[in-house]
DNA sequence: GTCTATAGTTCGATAGAC
DNA sequence: GTCTATCGAACTATAGAC
């Protein structure tokens, strides 16, 4: 539960529902029942449903987003004078949320939904609050996929960074496809087994984006430019 | 708009509306006005709010397993006696739906954001339909994968075509993210570009699969009880 | 801070005329 | 097949007692 109070109780209880009905189909009241208040105690503490959903989505990726620059610049220093080798950087990324998706303690097992929503969506919420709390970690991680593979366009690497990502979140969304589609014979519910199939895989299909060439002459041109203004 | 009779103009505004707002955040009434018909008119041809939704996912979840279906049988047909090569395989499951979200004619820019909520949604519908339209395709082309790459074990050829969809699904939902996060640089718009990119990375990442090996001795063992009794 | 009561709106669905 | 009118339920949010 991590509820340390009744203001984190409504946060556990919103993120719950929130990922379970999405933001429009969850309700007030349903996320006050679950929290065992009254529903307008939650406008007492949040205001309004948006803010509600906006703060619930501010205290996950501030954990996850501190863990990752943590490790992101504990890597760096380590490798020192050198540059973090590209599955070092790869792991240093997807540990983190991997790690909040299945850590019972840490209670954050369906904000995977949530924030899978939120990356794909295509609202104005959705898109506002990705670019707001994951547009400037990308943007480091992008950075440093470059370093570990200079071979690398720029352009690839904005690519493989949302690869990656595409690849990581919806294992941590539950829906049982795995098991579904091996008849139960997979269903990687464990951080170890996930970093240790999607690592490699990501590792892979960059080095594979380095070694292939860009794929339009005018992404090329734009590429080109961008570098030269730097 | 590819509407052909009242039936199709509704399920044409039913689907963007949807894929906009979610399906608790769609209204009929919203439904109704931009398919240019009265609210109860909608119940008449649709029956409920659930069996409108379930339609726009058949309508096109049937279009595109036609193709992949036709794909892939064409692939083998070509190839026989031998085995289709792996990036043939991974193009003909791609380049259906990429090409439905980027032909304007057959109007099917928003099916993406819908599809992509269906395979990360872990409410009882999304698994359910899901399952019952993706769940066949799925099987074939993962046995066709595993052809491709007999190296790979069952259970990563499950993860690879998660991984190959995961990939490539997104891209279809234009949140303008790779835009955000290049600075206008990449924007990838036009279907071969997308597939020069997804394919070699899906590919060299399948084959890095095989080359890891499995990561724990209980999936090895379940693994092996599964193809001992098949 | 937490509650009861409720205002004001919007929803899915139906009845019934044409 | 398509429309107008409307029912009953559920929603977000606020007022105000304690």
């Amino acid at each position: 539960m991590a509820a340390e109070g009744t203001r984190a109780a409504i946060l556990d209880a919103a993120e719950t529902v929130f990922a379970e009905a999405g933001f429009a189909g969850a309700s007030m009241r349903a996320i006050a029942q679950r929290a065992g208040v009254n529903q307008p105690l939650i406008h007492y503490h949040f205001e309004s449903k948006d803010r509600l959903y906006a703060e619930v989505i501010n205290r996950r990726a501030g954990d996850i987003n501190g863990r990752r620059t943590a490790a992101l610049d504990a890597l760096i220093a380590e490798a020192a004078p050198k540059n973090p080798p590209l599955e070092a950087v790869i792991i240093a990324l997807l540990r983190p949320t991997i790690e909040l998706g299945h850590d019972p303690e840490r209670g954050g097992q369906h904000y995977a939904n949530l924030v899978v929503a939120l990356g794909n969506g295509t609202d104005e919420r959705s898109i506002r609050l990705t670019a707001e709390h994951y547009n400037p970690i990308a943007r480091r991680y992008i950075e440093a996929i470059r370093t570990a593979l200079p071979r690398l366009s720029h352009a690839d690497a904005v690519r493989g960074y949302l690869y990656a990502i595409s690849i990581a979140l919806p294992q941590m969304a539950r829906t049982g496809r795995a098991a579904s589609l091996s008849d139960g014979g997979t269903d990687d519910s464990d951080v170890e087994t996930i970093l240790s199939r999607t690592v490699p895989f990501i590792c892979a299909g960059l080095r594979a984006l380095a070694d292939t060439p860009a794929p339009s002459q005018k992404e090329q041109t734009i590429q080109r430019e961008k570098e030269e203004t730097r």
